[in-house]
DNA sequence: GAAACTGTACCGATCGTTCGGTATGATGTC
DNA sequence: GACATCATACCGAACGATCGGTACAGTTTC
């Protein structure tokens, strides 16, 4: 079988308990796999399947997200953010996972490798809103302020959304947030 | 000693490391007192101690935040809003310090005991802000969404901040928050 | 038969917690 | 004043459990 199979298994894992807070025993249990397949398929141990985890959420960004807003192809902006809204509220699943970016970027016990990957996600996704708000005519800076405040908006409703128990919030943050980038254009 | 020396200091260990992530050893170096006299000051060991952190927090809400939102003195709402935010900044250093109700409502296996008494907190701060925003003549449902906007801006201002390692957007966030939620009254 | 894979037993370290005990200072008794 | 009593604060050492990780002898697969 091969170790694609278990990725999944760890991203559900490692974002709901946290670095930390997952244990092999957990790992063992979820996957099915004993402590030596495990170390069979990530030699790296823990941190090698935190980092494989890490990896198909950027993977996930660059194939899911990005593609939808640096394609060439001619469409308005609204739409484009109307897309991305939709990839990521599926993504997280309407508000109930938490983001594994803010997981991590929390733990301070967690890698500084953890911590530079993150970063450039979290920079190429406002960097590649903000192109398309240049693309519509906005002002370099602002745009990359609106880039900045679609992340907040997103990041801020998960953590509320947690905390209060309720999906609300996220749900009506992300449907608002394609209009809210693209006011005055 | 009196055991309330310790609360910033349990604070700062959990907010920083998270439940999981505080060791009893990490807190017997920062308070220079034995893991055996911790549990005289804390019988409840570390759960007590996370919940002893936390109730500090709330105590904050209480008497630095919710008595400038709710005193009767007949300020203007945006004067109100720019005390909270001076404050809230304050609180968090600038963005540099991680909120204690995103890390343990991000933690599963933290207590329910936690989540609840989180869940409340971020509610009465939210209804304060909708309260100031009624007061102000907005009607209340619209009231009541600018107040979890607004702890979605400071909680996802919090996370940017601190996965992209730069405090700028939380700054602004907090600057911005005050006409934000005044806007169009 | 070679390579991929896995179950079992095990390791040292560390986890949260508890035990037995000491040092100190206030209080009560005569 | 001298002595016993008691509560508070603190600590070294150890507890059983679990941590992440390893060694190795099978077993499966091709």
């Amino acid at each position: 079988m091969s170790k694609q199979v278990y990725v999944p298994v760890l991203l559900k894992l490692f974002r709901q308990f946290g670095y930390e807070g997952v244990t092999l025993a957990k790992i063992a249990q979820a996957t099915g796999l004993g402590k030596a397949s495990l170390y069979h398929h990530f030699p790296g141990g823990k941190a090698e399947m935190a980092a494989v985890a890490l990896a198909d959420v950027n993977q996930w960004l660059e194939t899911r997200i990005l593609l939808i807003l640096t394609s060439g192809s001619p469409r308005l902006a609204i739409e484009i953010f109307q897309s991305m809204s939709e990839e990521t509220s599926r993504f997280f699943n309407a508000g109930q996972n938490p983001c594994l970016w803010a997981v991590l970027a929390m733990d301070e016990t967690s890698d500084a490798l953890f911590h530079d990957e993150i970063r450039g996600a979290l920079s190429r996704w406002i960097g590649a809103i903000a192109q398309v708000l240049v693309g519509a005519g906005v002002e370099s800076n602002l745009a990359q302020q609106r880039g900045e405040d679609a992340m907040i908006a997103i990041q801020g409703a998960l953590i509320v959304s947690r905390g209060l128990r309720d999906c609300a919030p996220f749900q009506r943050v992300l449907q608002q947030l394609p209009q809210q980038l693209c006011q005055d254009i």
